[in-house]
DNA sequence: AATGCTTACGTATTGCGTAATGATT
DNA sequence: AATCATTACGCAATACGTAAGCATT
């Protein structure tokens, strides 16, 4: 089982025919249809019931459905939150002081510094030049 | 981002080093330094700082691992959930009892059947021969 | 010298497209 | 006949192994 697959999956779920959820993945029908087959495979368990007109979940589908929306949602945001991070947008940002600023701080501009990055703590250090 | 990529990165995240990591995966040591790199790349964020000895989790590294370890818990547990509902160990079980049987029903091999299948659900029907 | 990561390259596996076939209305 | 799925097969992309190179202790 692999997250192509579960993308694969989803689509057939949603569009309830192979043929369609083809198209909105960018590949032609017959591979998909193989992949869903092989997923069926791999996990012992029939997914769709193959109707004249398309395919219909059952029970096993529709807890897998459940489940790959979820993974691959969290598969997506979890992308994004490191990608974040390695921009900066998250962790720890530690500013230095000089004593002689008389302990004023552009506390305006750190408000929306907090703001825009909620997930950046703020820590201040005061020191000498 | 796949999961054979998340599998890889989570074993050297844990091994701490290529090497090892590659030995605990069955591979050999520089298909998992590429891969390593690709999903870096992909990501836009580097994961690990290399040492002389071995390799260190970056902060982003230290959320990828976290979030990795949770999608592919949820990836295993929801291949076996699939397969359960497949095998008939969740669902609902609906029983027909004969109204001549004076509603007399075998409560004590309902109560195992529910203890040892906790997801099925039990419907009682009451109806003639 | 030893340990460990990276780059380069060839082969084997896998994914996808095209073509042909099957089933139902 | 039309619609939608499956099976068969060839090509292209990708994953992995082997070989060689680089860096640090």
């Amino acid at each position: 089982m692999n997250l192509r697959q579960l993308e694969y999956f989803v689509a057939v779920a949603e569009e309830r025919k192979i043929t369609t959820a083809a198209k909105r993945l960018n590949i032609t029908q017959p591979p998909l249809s193989y992949e869903v087959s092989a997923l069926e495979k791999e996990l012992g368990v029939k997914l769709f019931v193959r109707r004249p007109r398309g395919v219909d979940l059952t029970d096993a589908g529709r807890v897998l459905y459940a489940r790959a929306t979820t993974i691959l949602g969290l598969t997506e945001s979890a992308a994004r939150e490191v990608a974040d991070v390695g921009l900066g947008r998250e962790g720890t940002l530690a500013i230095g002081i000089i004593s002689s600023s008389g302990g004023q701080v552009p506390n305006d501009r750190m408000r929306a510094l907090a703001k825009d990055y909620p997930r950046v703590s703020l820590v201040l250090n005061e020191g000498n030049t």
